[in-house]
Order: C-alpha cells, then structure tokens, then sequence
DNA sequence: CGAAAAATGGACCAGCAAGTCCAGACTGGC
DNA sequence: GCCAGTCTGGACTTGCTGGTCCATTTTTCG
C-alpha cells in the first residue's frame, strides 16, 4: 500500500493523505481541487503526482482507504470485546458518539461516490470495511450466546447483517438530516432485539 | 414547482428533468455534464437555462425531487395499506425487488452529495422524503396494533424509525458491495420484531 | 392578422483545474 | 566527496464545461 523508499518520501505521502482527508472533511470532494490539498499540505503539484501518478482518483483512494480504516479504529476497543449487555451498550454510546461528532457529512461515502463503483478499488474498500464490521458483530453476539444471554437458535449472521444495516442507514440519515434519531433507534432497537431473541423481557 | 406558462413549455422542462435523471442514473453525476443532457433530450444549451436560470445546480435538485418522489411511488400500494402481516410481507418484497431492479446506483445519494449540504433545498428535499416514509411505517404499526397482532406496549416511532434506518442501510450497502443480503436481513428481522414484540414466537 | 411573449438553436466566452515538464535540491550508499 | 536515485518547486499547457448572448422560430391571444 505504501509505497515510497525513503522515510521522507512516506512521510510526506502520509501527510498528503491526511491532509487531503481534512480539507475533503471541509469542503466536500466536489469542491476540493488538487490546489486547495496542494495548498493544505504544503506541498507541490509534482509531489502530488509524484505519489500518486494515477492522479486524483488514487489520491481519493488512498483516503478513501485511510478513512476506512479510522472507521472501526474508532469503535475500539469496545467493538473487539462485546460479550456482555455492558459492552454493548458502551458500543452503542461510542458508535453515537462519534458519528455526531463527525457531524453532517460521510467521507467514505462521498468519495466513493466520487470515485464511483466503476473503480475497482473503490469497492473493494468498502467491501472490506462491511465484511470486517459485521464480523465483529456477529462475533459479538456469538459471545452473548456463549455467556448464555442470547437464545442460540438466532441466526447470527443476519442479525448481525441487519444490525449493520441499522446503524448504517442511521448514519447516512444522520448526514441528511442532521439529526441522530435513527441512529440511536437502530442501534437500541438492534440491541433490544438481541435482548428479546433471549427470550427475555423487551423492557430493561 | 413547475413554472412554465405553455404547455409546451411544461413538457419540455419535464422532458429535461426525466432524461437528465436517466444520464444521471447511468453515469453518475461526476461524469455528468450539461451536454450529455443536452444531447439525451434534445434541446439545447439555451433551454436549460431557460427552465433552470440557476444553471446546474438548480437542475440537479429538480433531478432529485423527480426521484425522491419515486421512491415511495414504487412501494405503493403496499406501503399505504401495512394493516397485516401479509401486506408487510408483500411490501417487504416489492422494496426487495425495486432496489435490486436499480442495481448499483444511488440516484438521491449521488445528487445529494453533489449539489452537498450547504444547498438548503437539497436537505430539505431528503428530510421531508425521510419523514413521509417513516409515517407510513408508523401507521403500519399503528394498524398492526389496532388489529392486536402486536404489543401496545411498543415504542411505534422509535420502532419506525430503526425500520426505516435499517432499510436505508441495507440499500446503501447493496450500492456499495452490490449485495441485497443485508437489506433483506434488515427487512426481515425488523418484521420479526415487530413479531416478536407482540409476545409471539419468533418463527412463522 | 399582428404583436408580444415564449421557446429554441447554437456559436461563443472565460475560468478553472487536472496533468506535464524540467530544473534544481536533497539524501544515502560507496 | 561523489554519484545515482529521490524528492521538490512551480510555471505552463490544454481540454473541458458551465454559463452567456443574440438571432430566429413558434405560440398565444386580442
């Protein structure tokens, strides 16, 4: 992925990225032109080029990536270590916490938009980031299971392939509207559906 | 809405905005420009900024009017008669079938993200899209409840709401991975919990 | 019919932003 | 210290695209 010979030269790739990440963070991608992240990262039009000599399109992927990747960094460690009815709710609260923080706009998703689903790669990083998000769900729920507080005829899978839904669509809601609602009814309704999978009473 | 003394006129503006959607739809709206629209409906440069004085942007958000509108239009009939578990089943399906006959390609979330969160007309066009939707979910309940197929104990706005985000994930995610399981994951187990809420086994 | 308003065609303009290029500075191994 | 490879700077080119303008045709309506 990174490809560059001298420490300088990845240190310098790695401050374009991150700063292309911020200034697309800002503006937008549809408004953000080499000039504004050449500007950003102090850098010049040939390193820009230097780097990524696809152009702009790698550039948006490298970020696209990078951003990815803070996605579930960000929910950790409570993402890694869902075995009680406690983790899960402090999952929740961290999930919550940080899309309002990021407040009214989805880097991932713009670029990948952006970037379009002709691109191979652009795919393929989400695909990744889905795979390995639900992953940990379902492994999350799989250890409720094991602890005895989820009935064990669920389907895991698709549970967790809805929960991901759930706080997917909350998001991208939360991105039009500006309001968290959705989110926070997903991830609770998600939650509370596990709850009562149990056999439990819906109510705490 | 629609400003155009003549009928000529009128047909001509929705000629632009139908053919504009269909471009906007198979190339994305990055690679988009006034003259592939130009070409498709065979005007010219004039008559778009004839019926779209704002120039592009302006265009864009009738566009995404134009498929806002739709969007419920195709779950119709089912979406206005959710008063039994098999109408829900059935408008489970048709959202099913609607979202994978569009394949790979989000028409509302690419224009969004172009014409971007800083138009007041783009959000409000969404927000009020979303908030129609979750009515009718919510009188899906509603109906479900006064029929006594489930618990009226049931939080039905939070429950809509959660529905509602699930079933936007699970579109959005198809558009990415190109994969309808977690939309049907989404719309299954948000069924199921509808059941499942109503004191009843979890299985048909 | 005739004038005013609406609709249409298409040439033209201007700015912008991606990408090119080459010259020069640094760096690291020998 | 020297040479090859790497990194950096920034001016320049070029194509595209949104937008303007005006001439011409068509429609409406009294």
């Amino acid at each position: 992925m990174t490809d560059a010979p001298t420490a300088k030269g990845r240190a310098t790739r790695a401050r374009i990225v991150e700063g292309a990440a911020e200034v697309l963070r800002e503006q937008g991608v549809a408004h953000t032109t080499l000039d504004d992240i050449r500007g950003r990262t102090g850098t010049s039009k040939s390193q820009l080029f230097h780097y990524f000599p696809a152009g702009k399109d790698e550039l948006l992927l490298a970020v696209a990536q990078f951003e990815a990747d803070r996605v579930l960094e960000d929910q950790q460690p409570h993402l890694g270590r869902l075995d009680s009815w406690e983790s899960w709710h402090r999952w929740r609260d961290a999930v919550v916490e940080r899309y309002e923080r990021q407040g009214d706009h989805c880097p991932l998703g713009t670029l990948f938009l952006q970037v379009g689903r002709s691109s191979p790669g652009a795919r393929a990083i989400v695909t990744e980031l889905m795979r390995q998000w639900q992953r940990h769900l379902a492994s999350g729920i799989r250890a409720l299971r094991t602890n005895g507080l989820v009935a064990s005829a669920l389907d895991v899978d698709r549970t967790a392939a809805a929960l991901l839904a759930g706080v997917q669509g909350g998001v991208t809601i939360m991105m039009s509207t500006g309001d968290s609602t959705h989110l926070k009814a997903a991830l609770d309704t998600g939650i509370e559906h596990l709850r009562t999978a149990a056999g439990e009473p819906a109510r705490t």
